[in-house]
DNA sequence: GGTAATGTTAGACT
DNA sequence: TAGTCTAACATTAC
């Protein structure tokens, strides 16, 4: 579930579980998600160590020594996990890494819509992609400006990972959700006001989901992603949830309380 | 067996 | 010109 929250997960995840332990095999079976050469990913990984993360906004970044960083993405369906016996290595195991002490690392990757690239300077990366500030660390004035200048919808705004990086088509309705604000609202309609509102809800929510381990079923009652199904009841309102679509996507939001 | 799914992006559209 | 939108990608789960 690789938005800005579960990659943070998988990000502490790693810290506790694969730092600091040589890596002695490599295996690339995808082919079609590596963003650098097997040769070139292998080479930096070999018989090094994974020393940090780092994050920025869905993209996950293990540091390498230090000059270099092993780039995640996880793309629509992703994992990754930490075990001991090589026959549990899961289905799906888009990166396979085996370490000094037996232990092995599984980058899963069911739709391969992930990507894998060595990245020397994370800031670099970040300009190259055009990603904008990471939604947990982008400033109230910088928000509020981003927004102003944009038109369409407001949820296709959240969503831009040029304007603000990390919030993905599930917490782009839970926060519109606790806001108030229905997701089609375009954004030249939205006051200041209500887009100050927009910020807190993205921060509160964003942490909410972390502290929770981005576990619906570990949320606050009145979180939309436990519900997250045309008819269920608002926890907020009691009001309908209703689905809609836009881009193709499915946006789910409460009939009564979000305008 | 049809349908839908948490992301990105090239190319179409406005 | 530049911002916005659509379709396509690949695979599984229900």
């Amino acid at each position: 579930m690789p938005e800005l929250p579960d990659v943070e997960v998988y990000r502490q995840y790693c810290n506790r579980t694969i730092l600091n332990k040589k890596i002695k095999t490599v295996s690339l079976p995808v082919k079609r998600i590596l963003d650098s050469s097997k040769s070139t990913i292998r080479r930096h990984l070999k018989e090094n160590k994974l020393v940090n993360t780092d994050r920025h906004g869905k993209h996950l970044f293990l540091k390498i020594g230090d000059e270099f960083n092993l780039m995640l993405h996880f793309g629509m369906t992703g994992d990754v996990e930490y075990f001991k016996n090589k026959k549990n290595k899961p289905k799906h195991t888009a990166m396979l890494l085996g370490f000094e002490n037996g232990h092995f690392f599984s980058f899963i990757n069911i739709r391969k819509l992930g990507k894998i690239k060595i990245v020397k300077n994370i800031n670099e990366f970040v300009k190259e992609k055009q990603l904008g500030p990471d939604a947990l660390s982008i400033k109230k004035k910088k928000f509020i400006e981003l927004l102003s200048e944009k038109r369409g919808f407001v949820k296709s705004a959240l969503m831009n990972q040029k304007s603000i990086a990390g919030v993905g088509n599930i917490y782009a309705d839970e926060i519109l959700f606790h806001a108030g604000v229905h997701p089609k609202k375009k954004l030249s309609q939205i006051s200041e006001r209500k887009l100050l509102e927009l910020y807190e809800r993205m921060l509160s929510v964003l942490n909410t989901a972390i502290e929770s381990k981005a576990q619906p079923e570990q949320m606050p009652k009145k979180y939309l992603l436990r519900e997250r199904k045309p008819n269920a009841e608002c926890g907020i309102c009691g009001g309908k949830i209703k689905k809609t679509e836009l881009s193709g996507r499915p946006v789910y939001y409460c009939s009564k309380h979000q305008h």
